[in-house]
DNA sequence: TGTACATCAGTGAACGCGCGTTCACTGATGTAC
DNA sequence: TGTACATCAGTGAACGCGCGTTCACTGATGTAC
């Protein structure tokens, strides 16, 4: 044994347990307050230490922020990882990864509305986001890759692309969708701004007064979705 | 002349104009700000006047921020209401309509995001809103109804309606599309909150790094979703 | 194994700040006779 | 037309509050010899 290292590895572990403590304080924080309004003061309070202590763990506001960004895009993204390869065919494939999305939001809307809402003033995501952020949209675009390879979209000639947009969506592809023609990846994009839209206006509270059964109509959406895209 | 009503509605035209100079404050700090920290003082100091001066306007800093949703819901329905009967044809009258509500959104991009983006936290919106909220999807109800009347709207038969779906839709048919069968009332409103989801997911910076031509894409998405309703 | 030293988590007071809202007031504008 | 009174927009000081961040400090934990 080498007692220091296991001392160290001790001190490390218990900061690392107070650091999350920090986060999940923070994140229920942000569950009754808005994102612009989360408060370092009010974390340390929650926790019974001095608001100073935080500065052990955390550089600044911004850096606990961001933290919690990163945290619920991975969180997200996992969840869209998993269920995009659940089940059987593109159809199903599609159909569990929007409920994953969905879920998700239902489960955490202020975590949503943090990443996928009105974006926070005075704050600037920095770089370190990127990468979890794009888990998400990654997995969707493995679907219709795994799809269009295994031919189980139909391309639909009508609503002809523009000459931009061919060169775009060709550009998409070749990033993230190698082989899918330009015409599904556009479709593709459409699709994926109508599931955000969707869920978004169920969270934040737009549906309210027009929709009920919420759950019917996501699916019915999210089918149709699925044919407009031209999954078989 | 009755020289004392023409000055009683002096000092009441200097109030109006008063009260519209803060509201205009309010509203250029809120693009710079969020709208979770609009300021009273803030908004006083810009006209140059005691931050108590405002509550002679306002009784509250959200009976201000009401007053500015209520009038964003009211500039972006005038718009979309215009736009909804321009041109010939629901082809066109939905195409003008979608890209009002575009144009609105990205030239008041915190306005949007007041009425569209995350709920303000800790703010209720009272029943005033909602009048001049319904005017933008009334509008666009109103370009389904005129259509299914003038036989251009299709139905299509594929992906079925649930029951509960299927009366939901007929319940909304019955409020406000009257004669509107439910399998494209229900068409229409993932129509709509594509249009919205697009429209947030660009003013709220998503499409970053993702779509450059987003004027393109989004005529492609407009046609598209058009035929998907059914217009022809 | 024991001791001297270094590290570092956490404290508590303080900084300077802006906020929403209230209140007693002043003075100009409008009203009644 | 002139005068006494009422209205009401706007002032400035004050209330109590919470915030992010800094700083000199204490004391426990870990390290080197």
């Amino acid at each position: 044994m080498e007692p220091n290292k296991v001392v160290a590895s001790a001190r490390a572990r218990v900061r690392d347990a107070v650091r999350a403590e920090i986060v999940a304080a923070a994140r229920a924080q942000l569950a009754t307050e808005g994102a612009g309004s989360l408060s370092l003061r009010a974390v340390a309070r929650e926790l019974g230490m001095a608001s100073s202590a935080v500065y052990r763990y955390f550089a600044s506001r911004d850096d606990l922020l961001t933290e919690l960004i990163i945290e619920a895009y991975d969180s997200l993204g996992a969840k869209v990882e998993t269920a995009a390869v659940t089940g059987r065919g593109a159809v199903e494939h599609w159909r569990h990864a929007c409920r994953a999305v969905r879920a998700w939001a239902l489960a955490r809307p202020t975590e949503y509305a943090l990443i996928y809402g009105s974006p926070v003033p005075g704050y600037e995501a920095p770089e370190l986001t990127v990468g979890p952020a794009s888990r998400t949209i990654l997995a969707l675009a493995g679907i219709l890759v795994e799809a269009y390879g295994a031919g189980e979209v139909i391309e639909d000639p009508s609503v002809p692309l523009s000459r931009s947009l061919e060169s775009e969506a060709s550009a998409l592809a070749e990033l993230a969708l190698p082989g899918v023609p330009p015409a599904i990846v556009a479709r593709g994009i459409v699709a994926w701004n109508q599931l955000f839209g969707q869920v978004s206006f169920e969270v934040f509270g737009q549906l309210r007064g027009v929709i009920q059964d919420t759950d019917a109509f996501f699916d019915f959406s999210v089918d149709a979705m699925g044919r407009f895209v031209g999954f078989r």
